[in-house]
DNA sequence: CAGCTCGAAATGTACGCACATTTAAGCTAA
DNA sequence: TTAGCTTAAATGTGCGTACATTTCGAGCTG
């Protein structure tokens, strides 16, 4: 082990940079497979057991790494199923809730160039991207319109695959392992237009949410998302409070004409 | 001091034993004066000063106290500005960062009876009520109809408070002390009521956000709250990563006919 | 009496040791 | 080969010490 070194003198706690340089050791990478123990780190830096222990704590804490007694610590997964995907996770999640079946009918999957859609990503005008786009049925009526741009450089494996059941966030991670770890989302009130109500089979009455999405992967860009959902049939729901913040949790999906 | 004992065998470990009794004792005002120091501990409850601090660590990161060097521990201000209120404070703030001015037009602020609302607060149906409702502005033009029913028991102070400038929150809180620590709201996509539209002057095509909630304090009910919004002035935006899950951030709030 | 200095007291940092408890790997025996 | 046991290693808990740094008040001084 190549031995490392810490300031002591630079008024900085040890155990904060050791704790920032593990952050930094751990962004990239290299401990992907195993995670060194305390012992181990204790030689590495040259300091206490008690220190390493101080800067681990912050780094569970901050749930970067998980350890357990008598076992090594190991990085945390990534944390998939803990707040997955905003409002169209809890969307998706609703109708399953509800008990009612879901399927998509791809209306479009190809590869094309968008300058406006690639600007929002970061990108050139001229990179293709790879267009997904579905009419999202829950039950035998159709819930959302849901549309997606993702750069085709990473998305190229998605091509042939069937999205009439499986989720692009699972074909995604499958096919190419990427996974989106951030993302930023408008929800938006809206009429729908009349091509979008008969597509919808809306109400002529009905609102609709628009929900558009912008989701990276470590700061890389990923996917602009436009998604329209029949405001008749949903409505999000979230809970707060002073320890957990704000949730989305399931919320209700009504059968069409309820 | 009294000497305070630990169960030593028991299993549990000394330091959460501790922590647990202070957080009874912090929650029974016990320490409103002064939070007691490290080596009072000690001496209290005859463990180390390294469990004490182990216990402290935890009361710190769950924000119950604030410490610094040199001085005492004090128990933390109650956390007001944290979380406050999903999606309505995200709202409110969207509005004060457009730089809009904000004001209110009360239309109602009596004290009545509404079976409905009542139980949906878990409340007898005859119980009276104080009802607000309130024709809110950003700038010039309405941006939300809002009504809310707290029991009356509770609220009454408020009778006689001026809310064309103040948030309801905020009077509460200064009147009666009471804060909401927990909420659950429902956000629909709706299209207004000629009514409806008329008071907000909405533009004939335009949708809206209804927003229900229900917030509690101490796991009382304490409010039921319809809000309306108008959708060609707002959107709601939010992030999420792994770490910090999903957060309403400040969104968008356009003047009108923009 | 105001202002300053200094020291006591408190928390923060850092080191050390010992033992308990759990996991996982290696070894042995059927 | 496999099941079960033993043992080494890792983290969790708990104690002790020492010194650094900051705060705040007591006491002195002008």
């Amino acid at each position: 082990m190549t031995e490392r070194r810490l300031d002591r003198s630079s008024g900085q706690p040890l155990w904060k940079q050791l704790q920032q340089d593990l952050v930094r050791r751990l962004r990239g990478g290299e401990f992907d497979e195993v995670f060194p123990g305390e012992l181990a780190l204790v030689e590495d830096y040259q300091v206490s057991r008690h220190t390493v222990r101080q800067a681990l704590t912050k780094l569970r804490a901050d749930g970067l790494i998980v350890a357990e007694r008598g076992r090594q610590p190991r990085v945390a997964t990534a944390p998939e199923i803990r707040q997955p995907m905003g409002a169209l996770y809890s969307l998706f999640s609703s109708v399953e809730a509800s008990g009612l079946t879901q399927h998509s009918v791809v209306r479009a999957l190809d590869i094309r160039a968008d300058g406006v859609i690639a600007a929002r990503l970061d990108l050139e005008e001229s990179i293709p991207l790879l267009y997904l786009e579905r009419l999202r049925f829950a039950g035998d009526e159709p819930l959302a319109l849901d549309r997606v741009w993702l750069p085709a450089s990473l998305a190229e494996p998605l091509l042939d695959a069937d999205f009439t059941h499986t989720s692009l966030y699972n074909e995604l991670a499958a096919r190419t392992g990427l996974r989106l770890d951030h993302g930023r989302e408008d929800i938006r009130a809206v009429v729908p237009t009349p091509a979008e109500r008969a597509l919808l089979r809306c109400p002529p009455e009905a609102a609709a949410f628009s929900i558009n999405r912008r989701g990276t992967s470590h700061n890389n860009p990923v996917e602009w998302r436009h998604t329209l959902v029949r405001g008749d049939r949903f409505a999000l729901s979230a809970e707060f409070s002073a320890n957990t913040g704000y949730r989305l949790t399931t919320g209700a999906v009504t059968h069409a004409g309820a």
